[in-house]
DNA sequence: TTGTATGCGTTATCAG
DNA sequence: CTGATAACGCATACAA
């Protein structure tokens, strides 16, 4: 047992120099497709590569090219189905342009994202991902961004649904300030003027959120109650709950950030008697596997993941291509999808 | 614009050297914590180190050690609710065991599974994890996992929630077979017979599963019914729709090989009239976000994922300590969570 | 305890 | 078009 000692001396380029009777230089060119080596040579080498099965040894490529093709992903948490959606898309553009991921899940926490983007770095990455607005800094602290850039003097850096300043720092956020806006707008358009706000973070994304929910009750003449504004986790049964002990408060409707909130204002509204969406409007957000699990279904915003992430990796592989000239931010519009929980 | 050319010239081992007045020997062995070397020198070492920010090239190490320390992780779809939160679990494992992660999303087919398995072995990684069962073969083609042992030569290969015979394949599954026994067990003693099976995969785990259904009915006398077993998508809108379509076959109980299934299902009952779980029980599977996100919330299987991935890292570490006696397949039990659809 | 010298497997720069 | 050979940055066996 155990005996699987790996001993088979890893066949190299010297070897299959040897086999087809050239120089390693000749090998290398043939590896690289080289234009410049004979098609009769190249012939010898690829055949003695079929042979023996030969693969050039990424360490040592890597220590002549600095570059092992690996682009770095930071997610706060893989278990969250945006985050997790997010990056499966990535993964799968990177891949098709000849890039491996490293994933880390670094927590919320700044000493964290902090720790995991340095180690990230240490692996000599090409340029690192980093997915979600978490990393983008939060309300009061707008400083605590530097720490991204420091990275950015190393590797680009992207930041998916996040804007963050500074060189070689590249963003790409869904509009979620229009979004909250016009679901907002929606919501007042259809007879609401005591609209819930559910939050569970002060990420630059959820800020970008409450501003245009800000904003849209000022057009509409509403003074905001800083009572509705509530910060909560995003979990079902601690949302139904905490609803329930809020009867001081009015509402006629509620807007989440995340989808998984605005279930648990459903799961409140169900086993309170409370019709839907006729005595309370529900929005969720995201457009999850939750929305069209539940019943009613929940009106949700998508945020166009999948664009986000595609823009991303367009630009990264251009940069990582030398490309100058490509822009530092981009915006991608959301849209509603209206289901059951709301009658506009 | 784009002038971050990065010309710094990385700082190296023989920097460190130079400026704490010592061989490059004396500082790679500080950095290894080689305990042969005074406190005086391994001082001054490690002040020059931290003046410079040094870091060593990963590169270079792993062309030495032929190691960086990385595990490649393959998973069919990231995206995916169990896999994701599955991935999360062994890359939180792994990193505290000073592990990286490559991951890797190969989809479903045959052909994608062998080419991703492919490239990550060139990648030199030092183990591979292959999460889910579709890893594990399917029903028919039993014959198809030899290119988990073909990898198992390179490197060990590990499984999560799938069986695979072989030197250097170490297995840890939760214990589909009993789980689905039970269900269907408590099925049929709470009153039903009729219990329709759905799922939408082949894989060994599916396969276990419907094992544990048939033999729980032909336990209890009851002959099984090929038709009740249905193969779909695990997509609730599908499922719904294909029950709404199925009106010649009878069932008074639903057990369903994933959540998704289920919720379709509960689905297809609510907008029927029809009583869950009175006239209709409904069983799901891996106890998902969905499970309590339904109205009536839905009794699920829990697989115990958590506990399968740490099972799987202890023994990786283990192997990759160079330990022998490390057992190469392992079974989880599974718990049943009872919620409001079904009436045991 | 410390230093010297060599190997690890490529890529790339020169000559030829 | 092809071949020597010098980096690349580190670990380590061997000397001292």
């Amino acid at each position: 047992m155990g005996e699987i000692k790996n001993d088979n001396k890893m066949i190299n380029i010297y070897d299959i120099a040897e086999m087809s009777g050239v120089s390693i230089a000749t090998v290398s060119r043939v590896v690289n497709n080289n234009p410049k080596v004979s098609e009769k040579t190249k012939a010898k080498v690829m055949e003695a590569i079929k042979q023996s099965g030969y693969t050039p040894n990424v360490f040592a490529q890597g220590l002549g090219l600095k570059s092992m093709r690996t682009i770095g992903i930071l997610v706060p948490s893989i278990a969250d189905m945006y985050m997790s959606s997010a990056v499966a898309y990535i993964e799968d553009n990177l891949h098709d342009a000849g890039y491996d991921c490293i994933l880390r899940c670094s927590g919320y926490t700044a000493e964290q994202k902090e720790t995991h983007i340095q180690l990230l770095l240490n692996k000599k990455i090409d340029a690192i991902i980093l997915v979600g607005s978490t990393y983008a800094g939060s309300e009061d602290e707008s400083h605590n961004t530097d720490y991204i850039r420091t990275a950015a003097k190393d590797v680009p850096v992207f930041i998916i649904n996040g804007l963050v300043d500074g060189e070689n720092i590249y963003c790409t956020a869904s509009n979620d300030y229009q979004a909250s806006y016009d679901v907002t707008t929606a919501l007042i358009e259809s007879g609401r003027s005591k609209i819930l706000f559910l939050t569970d973070s002060r990420s630059y994304s959820a800020n970008q959120k409450k501003k245009g929910y800000r904003q849209a009750l000022n057009n509409a003449g509403i003074s905001v109650d800083e009572r509705m504004i509530i910060h909560t986790e995003n979990k079902i049964p601690v949302v139904k709950s905490l609803l329930e002990n809020t009867k001081d408060i009015e509402f006629d409707s509620v807007f989440a950030t995340d989808d998984g909130m605005a279930i648990g204002a459903l799961k409140y509204a169900l086993s309170n008697g409370i019709d839907v969406p006729n005595q309370l409007s529900i929005v969720g957000y995201n457009n999850s596997n939750l929305c069209i699990c539940s019943e009613p279904e929940l009106s949700s915003v998508d945020n166009k993941i999948e664009k986000v992430c595609k823009d991303t990796c367009d630009r990264l592989i251009d940069i990582l291509k030398g490309n100058d000239n490509v822009p530092n931010q981009s915006v991608v519009a959301c849209k509603l999808v209206k289901r059951a929980t709301t009658d506009f």
